[in-house]
DNA sequence: CGTATTTGACCAGCGC
DNA sequence: GCGCTGGTCAAATACG
């Protein structure tokens, strides 16, 4: 506590205005702590409030001494140290002010923090959702790795679009060996072949991941690393996929079915275990189509004829060859889905036979002991005795074809499956995430369209098949015509 | 004559 | 290492 006195008075008494400066009692003898009180009244020492006017409403000496004097102000005022102010002298009204006046400060300040803490709130949102972005853009780009390597092997099955009938022989599964492209005998066979099919040891770049650059052109370098590193760590898998193969058994008297695709034979050898021969044939619809098949009679049954695909058609295919290449397009998406461990084999056989051919006797063999994985289509109509006749070799399972499932999921539409098995590399499920083949599978199988589309186009080919013996290439010559008598006689 | 087919040779992988 | 086998090549041949 500290007692002031009026110190100097700047103005005279005679009006409401005034200004008053007050000194410290306590310290007199040093310079005097001065603070302008201004229009204010002032506190007598028991905190009466003191009207000034009122008080010395007559002064007109301007002594100090005087003044004090004359006035009598000895002011008490709570000062705790030189920085205090008269304030705590307020009055309990000027205190609650004050109070109302910090309550608003404080009031300000909650709001101002809460505004910060909205913006701070904004700002994790934004992050999430950047994170979230970011975290389905890294998903897309997953599936779409997916989808081109499906999409490819839908495209090696398209070229199968030219189902023939061909009998692969049991022995045939083991095949693959030495087989290796040397160099081109055609100046069309381009590098794309030879890289595809190059089984020296090598891996190269195959069709599929030339089409992959192409179609992720629009990506960042960055992206486009990523991706390739991606592709560096499935090569392994991918040069299996590359091998995958799909035979069609199919009743005909003729050596070659009509496929929509045109063949040129190269070869025809002996083949072990049956007095059959086995012939060679290379697609010529476009330059440097790496797509090969094979063509023999079964030895038990030489009305059956099966033929083997391979390789991925590096051309738009004829109408003719879509029905069949949707139907084996699903057969080499099984094939190739999973690993094939026999508890997926089994389980991607059973689903791909209750998706193809639901309402025939068909049979589908999958196949995994070959060195590539072999799908074989048994459209001879009857339960096929050669197969039944296999030894079981434990990686090899012939599933009858049964009636559907009931459905369990929402089915997609046949269009979207021929679309996405004829034109893989452009169709693809726009709004359903890439789950596995096997949920695609089984939502195909409930579909009761797909089955009739199947068996429509299927019936559509045989009836093809058995009305017209030989296709009729640009400069209307026949082909096949001299395998015709060599392969289904000899 | 151009194109497709035939066919023996060649090569590589695999098993013994 | 050798033989077997599958796959391909390419010169010869056939065909329109």
């Amino acid at each position: 506590m500290q007692s002031y006195s009026i110190d100097h008075m700047n103005h005279c008494f005679t009006g409401v205005d005034f200004s008053v400066s007050l000194c410290s009692g306590e310290n007199e003898s040093s310079e005097p702590k001065r603070r302008v009180i201004g229009e204010m009244d002032f506190f007598s020492e028991d905190k009466k409030r003191v009207n000034l006017d009122h008080k010395v409403p007559s002064l007109s000496a301007t002594k100090k001494e005087d003044l004090a004097i004359n006035t009598g102000l000895h002011l008490t005022v709570n000062v705790s140290s030189e920085q205090s102010t008269l304030d705590d002298g307020l009055s309990p009204d000027e205190e609650e002010q004050e109070r109302n006046m910090e309550m608003t400060a404080m009031r300000v300040e909650i709001g101002r923090l809460n505004e910060e803490n909205k913006n701070l709130r904004n700002m994790l949102s934004q992050a999430n959702g950047a994170y979230e972005a970011l975290h389905m853009h890294l998903i897309r780009l997953m599936q779409q790795r997916d989808l081109n390597k499906l999409n490819s092997l839908n495209h090696d099955i398209s070229t199968v679009a030219d189902v023939t009938e061909m009998v692969e022989e049991p022995s045939q599964s083991s095949t693959e060996g030495g087989s290796r492209e040397r160099s081109s005998s055609s100046p069309a066979n381009s590098k794309n072949e030879m890289v595809l099919f190059d089984r020296e040891g090598g891996r190269g770049i195959g069709r599929e991941e030339i089409i992959d650059r192409e179609s992720n052109a629009w990506l960042p370098s960055r992206e486009q690393a990523k991706l390739q590193q991606s592709k560096d760590a499935d090569q392994a898998h991918e040069a299996t996929m590359r091998k995958a193969r799909v035979s069609v058994r199919a009743r005909s008297d003729a050596s070659i079915i009509t496929d929509g695709c045109q063949w040129r034979k190269y070869g025809q050898k002996m083949a072990k275990g049956n007095p059959c021969p086995r012939a060679y044939y290379r697609c010529t619809m476009a330059a440097g189509c790496p797509v090969r098949k094979q063509v023999q009679r079964c030895a038990d049954d030489r009305t059956i004829l099966v033929t083997t695909y391979e390789g991925s058609h590096n051309h738009p295919l004829p109408p003719a060859a879509m029905a069949m290449a949707s139907t084996t397009s699903a057969a080499v998406s099984m094939l190739l889905s999973g690993p094939m461990s026999s508890s997926d084999t089994l389980m991607n056989s059973s689903v791909f036979a209750r998706t193809m051919l639901p309402s025939t006797s068909t049979m589908a063999t999958i196949s995994a002991s070959a060195p590539f994985p072999t799908i074989t289509l048994d459209l001879t109509q009857n339960p096929n005795p050669i197969q039944q006749q296999r030894p079981p070799n434990g990686s090899h399972f012939s599933l009858p074809f049964s009636p559907p499932p009931p459905p369990t999921t929402t089915p997609p539409t046949p269009t979207a499956l021929f679309g996405h098995a004829l034109y893989g590399h452009s169709v693809k499920p726009e709004n359903s995430p890439v789950t596995s083949l096997a949920d695609t599978v089984s939502a195909i199988t409930a579909d009761p369209n797909f089955t009739a589309a199947l068996a429509a186009a299927i019936s559509s080919f045989m009836e093809n098949k058995n009305g017209n013996k030989s296709s009729v290439n640009g400069n209307g010559r026949s082909h096949h015509t001299c395998s015709d008598n060599k392969i289904g006689s000899s």
